[in-house]
RNA sequence: GCCAACGUAGCUCAGUCGGUAGAGCAACGGUUUCGUAAACCGUAGGUCAGGGGUUCAAGUCCCCUCGUUGGCUCCA
C-alpha cells in the first residue's frame, strides 16, 4: 500500500496507522491531532487500508480543533458518568467556539459541580486513557443501550437507517459517536468548562429539558488564555454596561422590559445616524413615509399576519367595537400608500422608506439589552418594482448597505438564503427570484454564503452579517423578496400594454433596527464614537477660574460652528476634567489655560492620551473638521 | 415560555452562625485656583426588588410574584 506525506510516497504495509506514519517520518507536525486521507478525516490511531496522500491536522487547521472539541466532549461526559451515576447523555458535538454536552440528570450542575467535573477530567487526561474504536451491529447496539437505560442514545440510534455503529471507549467509558477522536486523552491538556444551561432534547420545547454544559478547549495554555480574555474584553464591550456608563439608554421595570428609553447621548447619536440615513435615501431615490403606529384588525386578516405572525403580536385594543393592533411590521402600511393610486409602469420603482417603529410580543427570557427588544425602530424601506428591474433594485439596495457598513467602519458578510420546505409559490417564480438575487451578489463580487432553505415562507433573501472590532458576527440587515404580498393584496401596475401586472416587492432594511444597530455599534467602537458620531464632540476645560470667561467664548464659538461642545467650568484640578472626559471617550479636549486665553489659542488633545500641543483657534477647528465630517457617498447621479 | 443563577445607596461591591445596614466612586456643601487620566475636609443618601411565611428576632431561612444574567426555542 502506497502513502505518501509530505510529498514524500513511502511503502507501508496495510493497516497502517497514522501515528506509526508520524512517528516513522521526521519533519512532521509534532502536534497532530488528527489526519485527513483522500477528503475524511481519520483518527492518529485508525488502520489505513487504502493508498491516498496523509495530511496531518494539528489544532490549528479547523478539523483538527473539531477533533480536540469533540475529544473533549467526551472526556466531560465520562467525568460526568463517573461523578453522577446514572446520568443519561444525549449528544455532545463540537461547536464554533468549543463543545457542549446535554446530559439528563437528578439535579441541575452547579457551579461546584462544574469545577469538580473539571478536575475530574483533568485527572482522567493524565491517566493518558488510550481511545478505542469499535463497531457495534445495530442490534448490539440498541441492545447495549436499552441495557443500560440510556433512552436518548436508543433513539438516536433508531432515527439512523445505518446497520452498524462506531463507539469510542477510553477507559471505563463508552459514547457511540462517528469520531474521529484524538489517540488518549492526555492530547487534551488546555480546556474550560464555561457554564451550565437547560436545554430542550433535540431543540424541541416540548420535550425533556436537559442540563447542557458548555466547554472550550485550546491547542495550548497561551491560546486558552487568550480566549479567556477574549471572552473578557467582550464583557467590557457590552453595550449594556456601556450605555449606562456613558449614559446612553435605560430599561424600566416600571416601565416594561423591552422597552428603550433614549437619554439625551443616546438620542443625540440615533439622531445622528437618522438624520445620515434620511439623506442618503432621498438621494438615491428613495420617497419616505409616515404610517400609523395602530392599524385595524382587517388589514392583519388581509396581511396575514394574524394568521402567521398572531404570537409576536400584542394583544388588540378595542375602539367602537372593532379590534385595533399595534403594527408588528411597516409593509401593510406601506402597501396601502402605494395603493392609493393607480400606478404606471413608468412610476416604477417605487421606494418607499420609513424609520418604522414597530412592536413585537418577545418571550420574556430572550430579551436583551438593546440587541433583542419589544419595541423597536426599523430602517424599513419597501420597494415595489417590475420584475425585469429587480436585478437592478437588488444591485443598488447592496450598494446601499454597502455604503453603510463602510461608513460605520463593519465588516460583513453576505448570506442567500433559499426557499425553504413550507413556502408559498411555484418552483418557477422561486428559481427566477433565487437566480435574480444571485446574479445581483455575483455582480457585486464580495463572496457570499449560501443557506438552503433558509428563506422566508414568502421568497428568498439575502442577509447581512455585520462583523465587529472582535470579529463576532451580528444579523444585521436584510433584503427579503416577497411573493405573498402582491398577491394577498393585489400589489400590480399598468404596463405599457394597458394591461394589469403584478408587481414584485422587496422588504429590506441596511441597518436591521436602529436599537440593535446602536447596540452593535457600541459593543464595535467600544463606546469611543467616531467624532461624527460622538454625542459630545469637544470637552472645553479651562484650568482655572481666570480662564472660564475665554472658555466660554470658546465653547460658544464651537456650537455656533455646529460642533457640539460642551464646557466643563466645574471647581476640579485640569488632570480629573481629562480623565472624566476620557472615560466619556469624548474624542477632543480643548484644554485652555492662561497662555492659551492670552494668545487665543487651544491646546488640543485627542482621545486616548494624544497631546496635539497648542493651536490657533482656525488651526484647531480644521484640525477637528476632518474627524466630524459626516461620511458621503459618489454617487452618480442621473 | 422553559432550566439555572442572581437582585443590598445613582454605580461597583462587602455584610460571618439569623442579633437590627457598610465601603469606594458619584451627588451635595466647604476649602483649594491647580498645565494633560483621581486635591482635601465634611454632609446626605437604604421599604436590603415586591409580597407572604417561619422565628423572640430575617438582608440572611422557606414560598409566591416581578426583574436581570447565561443558555434553549424564536428573531430586526
Amino acid at each position: 500500500m502506497k502513502v505518501s506525506a509530505k510529498d514524500n510516497p513511502v511503502e507501508f504495509p496495510s493497516g497502517v496507522t497514522p501515528l506509526n506514519v508520524l512517528q516513522s517520518h521526521s519533519g512532521l507536525p509534532n502536534d497532530a491531532v488528527a489526519a485527513r486521507l483522500n477528503g475524511s478525516i481519520l483518527s492518529l490511531t485508525q488502520p489505513i487500508t487504502e493508498d491516498g496522500e496523509l495530511q496531518f491536522l494539528t489544532f490549528n487547521d479547523p478539523e483538527g480543533k473539531e477533533v480536540v472539541f469533540h475529544s473533549t466532549a467526551h472526556l466531560m461526559a465520562q467525568a460526568v458518568t463517573e461523578l453522577f451515576p446514572g446520568v443519561k447523555l444525549a449528544i455532545g458535538p463540537p461547536i464554533a467556539e468549543g463543545f457542549y454536552y446535554d446530559f439528563e440528570v437528578e439535579r441541575p450542575f452547579t457551579p461546584e459541580d462544574l469545577q469538580q467535573i473539571e478536575e475530574r477530567m483533568e485527572k482522567r487526561a493524565n491517566d493518558k486513557l488510550p481511545v478505542e474504536r469499535f463497531v457495534m451491529s445495530r442490534e448490539e447496539a440498541l441492545d447495549y443501550y436499552k441495557k443500560a437505560n440510556q433512552n436518548y442514545k436508543v433513539e438516536l440510534i433508531e432515527d439512523f437507517e445505518d446497520s452498524s455503529f462506531s463507539f469510542y471507549r477510553q477507559g471505563d467509558f463508552v459514547d457511540m459517536c462517528r469520531g474521529p477522536h484524538v489517540p488518549h486523552t492526555g492530547y487534551l491538556k488546555h480546556f474550560k468548562l464555561l457554564n451550565c444551561a437547560g436545554a430542550y432534547w433535540r431543540g424541541d420545547e416540548n420535550r425533556a429539558m436537559l442540563q447542557r454544559i458548555y466547554g472550550v478547549a485550546a491547542g495550548n495554555r497561551k491560546e486558552l488564555k487568550d480566549y479567556l480574555q477574549k471572552l473578557e474584553e467582550a464583557k467590557e464591550r457590552d453595550h449594556r454596561k456601556l450605555g449606562r456608563e456613558l449614559d446612553l439608554y435605560s430599561i424600566h421595570d416600571e416601565a416594561g422590559p423591552g422597552l428603550i428609553f433614549w437619554h439625551p447621548h443616546g438620542a443625540r447619536i440615533r439622531n445622528i445616524i437618522e438624520t445620515f440615513w434620511r439623506d442618503e435615501h432621498y438621494r438615491r431615490g428613495y420617497e419616505l413615509v409616515y404610517i400609523p403606529h395602530i392599524l385595524r384588525e382587517n388589514l392583519f386578516i388581509k396581511s396575514g399576519h394574524l394568521e402567521n405572525f398572531r404570537e409576536n403580536m400584542y394583544s388588540p385594543m378595542q375602539v367602537d367595537n372593532i379590534d385595533y393592533y399595534a403594527k408588528p411590521m411597516n409593509c401593510p402600511g406601506h402597501i396601502l400608500i402605494f395603493q392609493s393610486h393607480l400606478r404606471s409602469y413608468r412610476d416604477l420603482p417605487i421606494r418607499y422608506g420609513e424609520l418604522g417603529t414597530v412592536y413585537r410580543y418577545e418571550r420574556s427570557g430572550v430579551l436583551h439589552g438593546l440587541l433583542r427588544v419589544r419595541g423597536f425602530t426599523q430602517d424599513d424601506a419597501h420597494i415595489f418594482c417590475r420584475p425585469d428591474q429587480l436585478e437592478e433594485e437588488i444591485t443598488g439596495v447592496i450598494d446601499l448597505a454597502d455604503f453603510m457598513m463602510n461608513a460605520f467602519g463593519f465588516d460583513y458578510r453576505l448570506c442567500l438564503s433559499t426557499r425553504p420546505a413550507k413556502s408559498i409559490g411555484s418552483d418557477e417564480v422561486w428559481e427566477h427570484a433565487t437566480e435574480t438575487l444571485r446574479r445581483a451578489l455575483e455582480k457585486n463580487g464580495k463572496p457570499y454564503d449560501t443557506e438552503e432553505g433558509g428563506g422566508a415562507f414568502y421568497g428568498p433573501k439575502i442577509d447581512v452579517l455585520l462583523l465587529d472590532a472582535l470579529g463576532r458576527t451580528w444579523q444585521g440587515p436584510t433584503f427579503q423578496l416577497d411573493f405573498n404580498f402582491p398577491e394577498r393584496f393585489n400589489i400590480d401596475y399598468i404596463d405599457s400594454d394597458g394591461s394589469k401586472k403584478r408587481c414584485v416587492m422587496i422588504h429590506r432594511t441596511v441597518l436591521g433596527s436602529m436599537e440593535r444597530f446602536l447596540g452593535n455599534l457600541i459593543e464595535h467602537y467600544k463606546g469611543a464614537f467616531p467624532a461624527w458620531l460622538s454625542p459630545v464632540q469637544i470637552k472645553v476645560l479651562p484650568i482655572t477660574d481666570d480662564q472660564h470667561d475665554y472658555a466660554r467664548k470658546l465653547h460658544q464659538r464651537l456650537k455656533s460652528e455646529n460642533l457640539r461642545s460642551e464646557l466643563d467650568d466645574r471647581n476640579e484640578k485640569i488632570g480629573y476634567k481629562i480623565r472624566e472626559a476620557e472615560s466619556l471617550k469624548i474624542p477632543f479636549m480643548f484644554v485652555v489655560g492662561k497662555k492659551e486665553a492670552e494668545e487665543t489659542t487651544v491646546a488640543v488633545r485627542e482621545r486616548g492620551r494624544k497631546d496635539h500641543g497648542v493651536m490657533s483657534l482656525v488651526e484647531a477647528l480644521h484640525f477637528v473638521r476632518k474627524a466630524t465630517e459626516i461620511p458621503r457617498s459618489s454617487l452618480q447621479m442621473d
